[in-house]
RNA sequence: GGCCUCAUCGUCUAGUGGUUAGGACAUCGCCCUCUCACGGCGAAAACACCGGUUCGAAUCCGGUUGAGGCUACCA
């Protein structure tokens, strides 16, 4: 039975690279029918976030990622959320464990494959720094690992404080089995020994690590390549406590567009900005899954049950992906076509509302700016009309604000058709209104509008029309057709902006 | 510096000894068109380098170069 784990450290929000590892991860379970388990790895006091837990639980939800086991949040009859744990191997919070790593911690002394050890931080960075003065490589020089029985005993007794190394071997090699890489060979002359238990009781990432994926019977190991170098340290300590290890996978790295560790100073790497900008939930899966895996196809687009049929770790590739925000952009565009205005118009709510054009009343809406009330229906037909023009959500205040105000704020100049001059569309746009005028509130439709402006087009000329009328009612050089967009805004708002542009050519006349 | 990993268009990638080196994003051009967008058509664009192995290498081997990761009582 297949058993994998995502294991995050809480330390903020929850990172694209590490959502990826988790989808991996995810998909690997589902599709070897194995069990997908959370584990919250908080084990360094020092860069504990509060709240950065129940974030992380909720960005993990919102993208659609369940799990089996490990802890997850409830809500109570007084609305306050707390954090409970499901599954027999809990907790699955490590710093709830603490007694565990200790005791392991102490077996591998008494063994003799850990030791105590009595450096302070002080001597350790003064060493380092000698280290590196001397051009040789950092490492703890073992000081220690060759303290007499009675030296520690002594030292333990005046309650010295003391960390717990691994006593890695003087000498000779080990080899492992990556399932992505293939075979990886380390000498045991480079590598440190490494502090197992910290002076504060508290395990470092490695004996946490080993001991968790043991006891929560875990299969396969699936994460950044970043662990790559502690894998040996990893084998030594499954040697030492007799456990057979787990089957390993280091995934290539998301990098920033400098070929660099995806991080926050070079690129927004949190997950949940994303989801604020708009970006759907099932594009940003689909999006990462394609960042180091694909399945030998040219398709592209994926739903979450179909990543799953096609997963599998031999197709993930070797090496390092750009994160790309343009395709990102290009695929959430394409996704937000593909929805139905319906649930387009659900989900862009909360975006106009932010955005302060909006606000909810009962089940109506008020335009902030206009006081006007207006419904589910009327904000579906605009939506319609951006649908294809939006690429995030967030957009759709940029795209069609001038929807929702009082009053436009334009330069005349962008009401000007190629080389006509100010008079000439000032006429235009009085003739367009006359015919607009002719027409019945209740035909004021966008078929009608069209064949009305269609028959002074072929007299005056379409751009010499539409561009002026376009601008008028929206203030912009590059937006939807003005018919659809004077449907919406009605008989009565269409007029009114043809008089303010019309005013609006007037004053920058008057000036001349 | 040491150790480890990686290397196909600008980017994500297909390719596992014989291909006009394929697709997607981005870019550019054309069509549609009042503008933008969508859509359609097209163009430009890559096997890091040097040696082997082989009748034949993007593909296998070695080296060089380059890039990245790790090198904490952080994960």
């Amino acid at each position: 039975m297949v058993r994998v784990r995502f294991a995050p450290s809480p330390t903020g929000f929850l990172h694209i690279g590490s959502l990826r590892t988790a989808l991996y991860n995810f998909l690997f379970a589902r599709k070897n029918k194995g069990k997908f388990i959370l584990r919250i790895e908080d084990t360094d006091i020092k860069r504990q976030v509060p709240g950065a837990l129940e974030n992380l639980i909720i960005v993990l939800k919102k993208m659609g990622l369940d799990y089996d086991e490990g802890p997850f949040l409830v809500k109570l009859k007084n609305k306050k959320l707390v954090i409970k744990q499901k599954g027999k191997y809990g907790p699955y919070i490590q710093s709830q464990r603490l007694k565990i790593y200790q005791k392991f911690a102490q077996k591998l002394v008494k063994n003799g494959y850990a030791y105590y050890c009595f450096c302070t931080q002080a001597e350790l960075e003064k060493m380092r720094q000698e280290q590196i003065a001397k051009k040789i490589p950092p490492m703890y020089d073992e000081r220690c690992r060759k303290l007499s029985e009675k030296e520690i005993k002594r030292k333990l007794e005046e309650k010295i404080p003391y960390v717990i190394r691994l006593k890695v071997p003087e000498e000779g090699r080990i080899k492992f089995y990556d399932l992505i890489r293939g075979e990886i060979e380390f000498d045991f002359k480079n590598i440190d020994d490494q502090v197992l238990l910290k002076s504060d009781g508290y395990p470092t990432y490695h004996l946490a690590v080993v001991v968790d994926d043991y006891l929560m019977k875990i299969t396969h190991i699936i994460r950044g390549e970043e662990w790559l170098p502690s894998v040996p340290k990893h084998l030594l300590i499954y040697q030492a406590l007799g456990w057979q290890p787990p089957k390993f996978a280091h995934l290539p790295l998301i990098l920033n567009p400098d070929r660099s560790k995806l991080s926050k100073r070079k690129s927004d790497v949190a997950v949940e900005s994303y989801l604020n900008l708009g970006y759907l939930p099932e594009t940003i899966l689909n999006f990462i899954a394609l960042l180091g895996w694909n399945p030998d196809t040219n398709q592209e687009i994926f739903s979450l049950d179909e990543l799953i049929k096609e997963f599998s770790l031999e197709k993930i590739q070797k090496s390092g992906a750009i994160f790309n925000r343009e395709k990102l952009d290009w695929m959430n565009g394409l996704y937000i076509r593909n929805k139905s205005v319906n649930e387009l118009t659900k989900l862009s709510l909360p975006f106009l509302i932010n955005a302060k054009l909006i606000e909810k009343i009962n089940r109506k809406f008020k335009i902030i700016q206009t006081k006007e009330i207006v419904d589910f229906n009327w904000l579906k037909k605009i939506v319609s009309l951006e649908q294809e023009r939006m690429k995030k959500l967030a957009d759709l205040e940029q795209l069609a604000d001038f929807f929702f105000k009082e009053k436009l704020d334009y330069s005349a100049e962008i009401l000007i058709w190629k080389k006509m001059n100010f008079p000439q569309v000032k006429n235009n746009l009085k003739l367009i209104k006359k015919n607009l005028l002719k027409i019945s509130k209740n035909k004021f439709k966008t078929k009608e509008i069209y064949k009305t402006l269609e028959k002074l087009a072929k007299e005056k000329g379409t751009g010499e029309i539409f561009w002026p009328f376009r601008v008028a009612l929206s203030g912009k050089t590059a937006s939807p057709p003005p018919a659809e967009i004077a449907e919406i805004l009605g008989k009565e708002k269409t007029i009114k902006r043809i008089d303010e542009a019309i005013k609006l050519l007037n004053y920058e006349d008057s000036k001349k």
